[in-house]
DNA sequence: TGTGTCTAAGTTATCGTTTACTTTATGCGA
DNA sequence: TCGCATAAAGTAAACGATAACTTAGACACA
């Protein structure tokens, strides 16, 4: 049984096995053997049967480098993120990986560190292994990279952050909503003064900014200057300490804000310190909303309610995207996909029992603790 | 100037630049082209610069997947993790990142969910892409799968979680070490009545229930079995309401422990609000440490004392062991890297002003909290 | 002038598949 | 028995780069 095996062994010393090893060895031309791998129609059924025999014993494996060159598809899938230590973007790479493993997709995972010159970068380099589509969360300020992706025919969808006037795909939450929900339940929660701290120029910071704008207006609340604050844009400084920067001076205001909507959760905990600091209570003295759920908001000094941004769910729909871009024949138009976010209250402003959240609210107790993960 | 450019594209449309079209726009042969791209000596140097400058010009980019079917190298790093959202492990992935990227060599990455079977079809694609080096957080109970690697003649890594009797490389940290570290660190602070909430079957797991042991024992204490406790095995109940169990199982034995050195953050986290729902004071009634220093540790609601895992430098040093066997003519003996953890005090041991942390230990304040990630 | 060395190229074969045709064998109806 | 459709294979030419030789010319030196 083993006859022929051991013949080819004696020629390739320790070489995967390739088509022609198996052809040789049943008699076939290795044109069969690969009709056989990709299920064609004009092969005999046992001529099929022998080969896929041979092929387990074997443990074939195709050379995806081979087959890339041939088909100018490298069943590969590029991803370029901001910071992978994020778990929002840990999430989203995930659900991305998950979601194409079973269709032979790989995932190539590259960090630009928020830094556009290094992202171009990475770019270029997945469009130099031919990745058959790109899946970018883009630290950019202009367009001009996404051209040069267009240039060469890869299809890309980005995620998360959006360009305007730049018809792409595009997946992610609906940061105008984000925006409306953070400050609206600040509102029901009996907040007079709200505050907003503000985020970098990015379409996710702008469209929360919007947002509260929005919420304030349909109370007919003209939002005052010297309630935005923006957090740091440099590198380091712009999370927790960022937000617990922008909170001392917010509390320096008078009146002072009894509620602080955050663009996200680092900064609502610099905030919250810095309001404990201040021998403040949260929420009584001052609720604090944040966005993005991180899955440890739950056990902070005080719980932190916050936005949940439907991680998993953008990277199982841009993943869903990416495959049907890759199978699409004709270059389609973009299509963009908003989801709803959803907040989550805990006790950061929860300030009664008699005000309960109300519409798309959510309650939490340790349920969502459960995934945390182990080492 | 573009004029044989325009030719060209007269030819191929939307097709990216080959060796070939640039050796026919120049009049050379493309082995002289690929000879320029990769330093050849024995280029004329007014030939280099031409070819260089058309390079530029037609934005060339070399196919790697011709390139790696002729070389037999792919230029890419696998990686593979049981879980992407873990700190931990993101921190390693882009460190690898970070480190293999000025060397021309991307990253795969996938992720095993904590399930051998799982791990091993992540690993079967893997070689199949005929991936240059595999780094591997294992989540196999036996060896089996690590056989097939190696006949494969793919070098291999192993990190974070090593396996006895085999000969692998290896890049962790010290989790003997940890163990003693946590452990002293209690006895220390003036523990009597120390407990473990002790991990899973995994080398981590055990080594750090060998320091503890170890710690005790150094004290002429016998280790009291009713004060190790596991946590569950299964995938979702063994992180924080794991840790809260366990603890509220170890606060019904009498005397009480005063003191609990728990397998990782989540557990400590869990344990922690066991102990402050029980009515008791963090660290007065009971001192707590984990195992991780997850980047949030100081914003709980008692800042958690942890033993820093070195995350960065695991994937930092475990890149360059990689790149180095890459470019090994033979195969090189399995070399092992042990680093030594840090232990990072917070309010959750610091009982007493006086007893200040000693030896390689390292107080915190809020620099930590710099790089948290904005979004 | 012939030999040898050096420089700067070019030739040819190859990596492992797939694609687009061809070929061969078989059966079946007229 | 011929012709023709159909089934089940096989042939040859790519794909884009590189490895290992080979060649052409310039130059030096005996």
């Amino acid at each position: 049984m083993l006859g022929s095996n051991q013949e080819r062994q004696k020629v390739r010393k320790n070489t995967p096995v390739r088509m022609k090893d198996i052809a040789q060895d049943l008699g076939l031309s290795t044109v069969t053997i690969s009709k056989v791998l990709r299920g064609h129609s004009d092969i005999g059924d046992e001529t099929r049967k022998r080969v896929l025999k041979r092929m387990e014993e074997l443990h074939y494996q195709p050379n995806f480098a081979a087959r890339a060159l041939i088909t100018g598809r490298s069943w590969t899938v590029g991803l370029v993120v901001p910071d992978l230590i994020h778990p929002f973007y840990a999430q989203i790479a995930k659900a991305i990986s998950a979601e194409i493993r079973g269709q032979g997709y790989s995932l190539i995972i590259t960090s630009s560190e928020e830094d556009p010159e290094l992202e171009r970068q990475e770019i270029e380099q997945l469009l130099a292994r031919r990745v058959d589509v790109l899946v970018i969360a883009s630290a950019q300020w202009t367009v001009e990279s996404f051209r040069r992706i267009e240039e060469q025919r890869t299809p890309y969808i980005l995620i998360d952050r959006q360009f305007a006037g730049l018809p792409a795909n595009f997946v992610g939450v609906d940061d105008e909503a984000v925006g409306l929900m953070g400050t609206n339940h600040l509102i029901e929660q009996g907040c007079r003064r709200i505050a907003h701290i503000r985020g970098p120029q990015t379409s996710t910071a702008l469209g929360r900014l919007e947002g509260y704008k929005r919420a304030l207006a349909a109370q007919g609340v003209v939002p005052r200057p010297e309630l935005i604050l923006p957090i740091g844009l440099s590198g380091d400084d712009c999370g927790e300490p960022g937000g617990y920067e922008a909170t001392r001076k917010l509390l320096q205001t008078t009146p002072q804000p009894d509620g602080i909507f955050c663009y996200n959760d680092p900064v609502a905990m610099g905030a919250m310190r810095a309001i404990l600091d201040a021998g403040l209570r949260i929420p009584e003295d001052v609720a604090v909303v944040g966005c993005g759920n991180l899955h440890y908001s739950n056990f902070l000094r005080v719980a932190l309610t916050s936005i949940d941004q439907q991680s998993a769910e953008i990277g199982k729909q841009a993943a869903l995207l990416a495959l049907s871009l890759v199978n699409a024949k004709e270059t389609v138009r973009p299509s963009v996909k908003l989801l709803s976010p959803e907040l989550i209250v805990r006790a950061s402003t929860l300030r009664s029992k008699a005000a309960r959240p109300q519409g798309k609210t959510k309650r939490t107790g340790q349920s969502e603790a459960k995934r945390t993960a182990r080492r």
